[in-house]
DNA sequence: GCGACAG
DNA sequence: ATCTTGTCGC
C-alpha cells in the first residue's frame, strides 16, 4: 500500500516517546470519511524471535464480502524499544508499517491487535499506525490497558462501554456467545460504532476477527520457519470454497 | 510507598 | 510477547 516514510524517529527515550504521543494524539480523527468502503480489511500482528532481538510483523488482507484472504506480507526488524505499557507502538509499529507498505492492494481499514484511543494518552498503537498510514484503523485488544466496564451479556454482539471516568474510550464487545469479550476502540478515521460493527463482521467464527487471527498465524508460522504452511492453509481454504 | 500494566 | 503438556470442562 502507499505509505509515506515515518515522519518521526522511532528510537526515542521513554520521555520523548510520551511527549510525541501527546502531540500526535491531537491529530487522530474519529470520523469515518463519507462513502468510505470497508470491504478489504488488513489484520496486523507481531511476534518476537526466541532471543527477543527481532520483531516479526505480518499483515493479512481479508475480503469481508467474499470471506477470503486476498494477500499477505511480512517484515522483520531489530527490536529497538523495550516493552513499556502505553508505549507498545514504539516496539512493534516500525515492523508492522514495513509489512503494510509491501501490500500491493490498498486496504480500506486496518485492524490492530492492540488498543487505539483506549489508552492513557488516547494514542494506542492503532492510532499511531492509522495516523502514519493515513487509513481507517481499529484497535481490537484481548485485554484491558485502561478504563472500567461492566461485563457484557453472553450473547454474540452484546457490548458495554469502556469508561475512563465519564469518558467513553472504547467498547467491550462479545464477538461470540460465551467467549471472553474483546476491547474495541477507535484507531483513526472511524467512529466507535463503525469500529464495533467492523470487528463483529470480521469475527465470523472465533473470538478474534479473522484478519487478526490470520496475521497471528502467519507471524507464528514465520517464526517457526514454516511460512509455507500458512500459504498452503490459505490456498486450501480457497479451493474448498469452490 | 503500593498496585496496575495492550503485546 | 514468551516460557510450556496435559488437562478440566462444555
Amino acid at each position: 500500500m502507499r505509505l509515506p516514510p515515518s515522519p518521526h524517529p522511532w528510537t526515542l527515550g521513554v520521555r520523548d516517546a510520551i511527549a510525541l504521543q501527546r502531540r500526535l494524539a491531537g491529530e487522530v480523527r474519529s470520523r469515518l470519511p463519507p462513502g468510505a468502503p470497508l470491504r478489504y480489511v488488513a489484520g496486523v500482528d507481531a511476534a518476537f524471535s526466541g532471543d527477543g532481538r527481532t520483531v516479526i510483523a505480518a499483515c493479512v488482507l481479508w475480503d469481508l464480502l467474499e470471506g477470503s484472504v486476498v494477500e499477505w506480507r511480512s517484515a522483520v526488524r531489530r527490536v529497538r524499544f523495550p516493552y513499556v505499557p502505553g508505549l507498545l507502538s514504539f516496539r512493534e509499529a516500525p515492523a508492522v508499517l514495513a509489512a503494510l507498505r509491501k501490500l500491493r492492494a490498498e486496504p480500506d481499514a486496518i485492524l490492530c491487535d492492540a488498543h487505539g484511543r483506549a489508552h492513557p494518552r488516547r494514542f494506542g498503537m492503532a492510532c499511531h499506525v492509522g495516523l502514519l498510514a493515513g487509513r481507517p484503523t481499529v484497535g481490537c485488544a484481548k485485554s484491558r490497558l485502561v478504563g472500567q466496564h461492566e461485563d457484557p451479556p453472553v450473547a454474540r454482539g452484546s457490548w458495554r462501554p469502556l469508561l475512563d471516568g465519564r469518558r467513553v474510550i472504547g467498547s467491550v464487545l462479545r464477538t461470540q456467545e460465551g467467549v471472553r469479550p474483546v476491547y474495541v476502540s477507535v484507531g483513526h478515521l472511524i467512529d466507535l460504532a463503525a469500529a464495533r460493527r467492523l470487528v463483529l463482521a470480521c469475527a465470523v467464527r472465533y473470538r478474534l476477527p479473522e484478519p487478526s487471527r490470520l496475521a497471528d498465524q502467519l507471524v507464528r508460522a514465520i517464526k517457526a520457519g514454516r511460512a509455507a504452511d500458512f500459504a498452503a492453509m490459505v490456498t486450501v481454504r480457497v479451493s474448498k470454497r469452490h
